[in-house]
DNA sequence: CAGTGAATTGAAAGCGTTTACAATTTGATG
DNA sequence: CATCAAATTGTAAACGCTTTCAATTCACTG
């Protein structure tokens, strides 16, 4: 109705035959010019750039797709968006991918909590190349059904049981290990510690972690000091209220499983009474933005996860462009960062100072 | 090779003729009953329903969206994803388009800084329905493109100039002039204003309020306590340290345009040995989640960040099921929610509390 | 029981690419 | 100059779906 075009014709967008009869030539050799094949004249070729140039013929990725061509579309499946560790991952993928020229399709794994496979289904049926998840709950679910359409993805923040699968991880162990290592030294002999979700093979292994260097140093662990958790803020909370009213003597350190879950315990610990570090000292995991915004700013184990999500999306690509490759596995190290939240123990009466006092482990400058 | 299938034949996704030659109809009726269409005989409908169900079908997207169907995928084109900021919004746009059964494509606007039109070009050319853009700064570029295509889209928290784009924001005006109206009453008379990036139209609305309140507490507006920032932490330090340094006597509170830049605000305060809120107040814009964890915890402007998403993607759904529907603008209600970085100010020698001392207007309750 | 319009289905034409396959050119060789 | 392989381009067949158009079937009406 409000057009008023010379041409009329509501103007459509150019396809690939307007580039053609433009430049004088077959689809089929702008198709060949546009993804790059070999032998095609130089002086084709740059017909057929000024007619692409000049029409402003961008290919439509459906067709393109629908052809076989590749549609440089990746899926990201993600659990949540609210808190930074997502974020700061999906930079780094962002990042690679923007690099191949490659864009993304985010979905979230609540949307369909009942049927999984039909999801699957649903993604690898679209327009993608290929699949990213973070740190999935229900990898057995979805691992089978990608796997059995032999369809390319690569496993963030999250272990497959069979060793199938492209991974990218980050020293959970190791990071775990340090933290409560760390604690150890400055005095702290009674470390609670907040579990993450225990099906997530990171919670597991930080568990593990925490156990060794308590064996380390010559202290027991203790099953009360062990609190579940589920890597949220909330659960972190009540995690520590519990254990500061019931256990005593109270824990002088908390290591939660993630900084998230720190920032709970960090709540609790206050509206306890307790001031951090002076009455309790408490370690995250993760290193989120978040971590130097908080009060007192949170010493924490730094997983790279921007350099994990980078990593995860290059091994991904290669994985699109060779399948046949088998799948790698790259473990990224872990850091302690060292900022305000932690400090020797407070000696209560009767205690003596833990032999351990020096201060040692790849410990990174405060920041 | 591994493969040991009955059948043989490298197991290809079912398609829609699978499903047809299971339930012994035509594609065109599988297709028909696949979208809702009417006239179908309840027999039909559950054969295909059945055979749908045995064989996993799910429709390939690229061949559906080439053949004039819906794709049901929606752009997002956001500026960063570092900040719980776009975060928050995206989990409102998640939330209704989950509901619609759409998934969401991101791109990234740094991605082209060049050649924007390029990039739209690639946008609507691709899978996407419609786009939805989180506070773009080149509206000009991508606005013109869109709507020379007459593809659908709406800007969140941005205007349009021109005054013909979908548009979801928050009462920009109206919150800043609260928040500085609310520091007035403190007895706060040097108020400095960190502003945003000026070409964004809230930015320049928060700096009108913040005049307009400022004018109505008769307090004269000084230039020198207008500074310049761009949305991110590290120009609100700038600008908090250089006001500090240089304006004699310094301001007592400080009302940022948005809460990042608070953040710099309050490093920058701090580090000039500044309490928070005792020597300075500072109030910032958004309510971003890190808000409560910063300490102290963040006076600020609520923006309601996910349900502007939320609108944003209902708009665009609307928009894209009926194109003649005329573009349409919600502005959201935005509160003042009081945490602790504000309080009266300290009298200096010679300075008389201003006669504004009673708290008033939209408050909400601390969280 | 013929007639009529609505309900229901199928056949086939695209949608805009990619990609065998085939045809034509070109260049070098003998 | 004939010959052969390589280089270059075109033709046309998919890709998997939606959607006209037409055909068939139904349910009534007169």
């Amino acid at each position: 109705m409000r057009s008023a075009n010379s041409d009329s014709k509501k103007k459509h967008r150019a396809t690939i035959k307007d580039v053609a009869r433009a430049s004088g030539l077959s689809s089929a050799t702008v198709s060949r010019v546009l993804s790059g094949y070999e032998f095609v004249k130089d002086g084709t070729r740059s017909r057929v750039m000024e007619a692409v140039e000049q029409l402003g013929y961008v290919a439509s990725l459906p067709a393109r797709s629908l052809a076989g061509g590749r549609s440089r579309i990746i899926g990201l499946l993600v659990p949540n968006l609210d808190n930074g560790y997502v974020g700061t991952i999906t930079q780094g993928i962002d990042k690679a991918l923007s690099s191949a020229n490659c864009d993304l399709v985010l979905y979230t794994s609540h949307r369909q909590p009942s049927k999984e496979t039909y999801y699957v289904n649903a993604i690898t049926n679209g327009i993608t190349e290929g699949l990213l998840l973070i740190a999935p709950q229900f990898t057995s679910t979805y691992l089978a059904a990608l796997r059995e359409r032999d369809f390319p993805y690569v496993l963030i923040d999250q272990a497959d049981p069979t060793g199938n699968s492209g991974v990218v991880e980050a020293t959970n162990y190791q990071g775990a290990y340090e933290a409560t290592r760390y604690l150890c030294k400055l005095g702290h002999t009674r470390i609670a510690f907040i579990a993450g979700a225990l099906k997530v093979h990171s919670a597991a292994e930080r568990l593990r972690g925490y156990k060794a260097a308590l064996a380390e140093c010559g202290i027991p662990s203790s099953k009360k000091l062990i609190l579940d958790g589920d890597y949220q803020q909330q659960g972190g909370y009540e995690a520590t209220k519990h254990v500061l009213s019931n256990v005593d003597p109270p824990p002088t350190a908390v290591f939660a499983s993630n900084d998230i879950s720190a920032f709970g315990a960090m709540d609790a610990a206050r509206e306890h009474g307790f001031s951090i570090p002076d009455d309790i000292s408490i370690v995250g995991f993760d290193d989120v933005p978040q971590t130097s915004l908080v009060y007192p700013k949170l010493t924490t184990v730094r997983q790279p996860l921007e350099q994990m999500g980078q990593a995860a999306a290059e091994m991904l690509l290669e994985r699109i462009e060779d399948r046949s490759r088998p799948p790698q596995r790259i473990t990224l190290a872990t850091h302690l960062v060292v900022r305000d939240s932690c400090t020797p123990p407070k000696l209560q009466r009767g205690e003596r100072r833990s032999p351990f006092t020096e201060t040692g482990g790849s410990v990174l400058p405060t920041n």
